[in-house]
DNA sequence: TTTAACTATGTTGTATGATGACATTGTACT
DNA sequence: AGTACAATGTCATCATACAACATAGTTAAA
């Protein structure tokens, strides 16, 4: 017996995926049978049931309401969802909308990182912007040097959903910097910004900083339109 | 017993987690002890084991291979591309780091949209509005009317980013909504509010719009943290 | 009558033990 | 030495029971 590809658990997640979008009996929304009652009509355990449906779950196709039942989700996945797209600049995404967005978010984060840093994490922060301005004078790896500078505020905001957006953030900036042509003017930029946000940051003054980082925003959206 | 939030299985995963990536047991690539084993030093079924150890196999962390045994990814990923992990509640981000996220968003999102909506989107969030107030007094879907109006007013933003990160902060916003105890209140606060958002909206009035929206989130995190 | 507490029912979540399937290692027989 | 086979450790699946949760209906108290 149990010939054929793979886990059975798997098939069943299969089986079941195929029953929801191919065959349409369960339309967007609405309740599947209860598990009992399910892993008899697919002619498996309840407990393979469950794993196909945990793992359906984590697709975004199902959604579990425990004591009530299970349930195809209301709009099944959305290519919105998926916010690869969010860090493809191929995706036609103005380049303007994106720093809009970081013209919002990182003066906001700032002034937090101004609240909530440790001692530590603004030494740390000290260390990245100077070893920064170093690298831009030996010619190194600067742009790199840069973003570790403003992730380290990030992470001294001390807030999650913040830490987690931002490499999606700045893996769409580095495409755009990437055929950005006047990359030494926004070295220039980027020293001279830097200098005067860490200026504030260290004070903690929550309003300076946050101003600072506008500023270097708005240097960066004006060099691009160039 | 069993007090604590959300399932056991999920409480495991996390802790499991922990134990591999910040209290470093078991390095990159090395073997996890037996299920049976790993289960009574946690304390939990070894059905609860495997589901947590499932959950984390999605997530790339653990992998699984049948008769040889269970093994940590030898590169875990890296966690800032995977946004679908911000739609998670299960990924213990704590709530307030996310509406402290929505408290900088929205109110900026609302104040773009002041600025650029046409008549006709504007028109358009007023009937969301009408209608969530219509759905709240007639005990319908009034969470549901209420998101369409707050993405109404993101749409009007005409910022592509926002629009697309929008569902993946909503779904987050839509879990924890799930296991909120005070709806009721929250909902009085929502026709209230909305009604504030509106009014400076549709006056094109930038900084009222804005204040309302803050004043909304705040009324959000109040209520949440009851 | 209204409202509060309780009960009944249906559902997902967890626990336990047994058995099957797979991979590796050891061992005996030729 | 080499091959087949047995033993062992592991994950995969099954079956059953009970716990926790959600809701609706019922009963009892105000």
């Amino acid at each position: 017996m149990n010939l054929r590809k793979g886990k059975l658990s798997e098939q069943t997640a299969d089986r079941l995926y195929s029953m929801i979008v191919e065959q349409m009996l369960y339309p967007a929304g609405s309740k599947l049978p209860n598990e009992n009652d399910l892993s008899r009509e697919m002619n498996v355990s309840r407990t393979t049931l469950r794993e196909a449906i945990s793992f359906l779950v984590t697709q975004g196709i199902l959604e579990i309401r425990r004591g009530k039942g299970t349930f195809v989700a209301k709009e099944l996945p959305d290519k919105g969802m998926d916010l690869s797209s969010l860090a493809d600049v191929r995706s036609r995404v103005r380049a303007s909308d994106l720093f809009e967005m970081r013209l919002i978010f990182e003066p906001a984060t700032v002034a937090l990182a101004c609240q909530r840093a440790t001692d530590e994490e603004l030494e740390n922060i000290r260390r990245k912007a100077e070893r920064m301005e170093q690298l831009s004078r030996e010619g190194g790896d600067w742009p790199g040097a840069d973003q570790e500078f403003h992730f380290a505020i990030i992470q001294a905001s001390h807030n999650e959903y913040m830490r987690r957006l931002y490499p999606i953030i700045n893996s769409a900036v580095n495409e755009i910097l990437q055929i950005s042509h006047n990359r030494k003017s926004m070295q220039d930029i980027a020293v001279a910004d830097n200098k005067l946000i860490l200026e504030f940051l260290l004070k903690r003054d929550e309003a300076g900083a946050r101003h600072a980082m506008s500023i270097h925003m708005k240097h960066l959206i004006n060099t691009l339109q160039e």
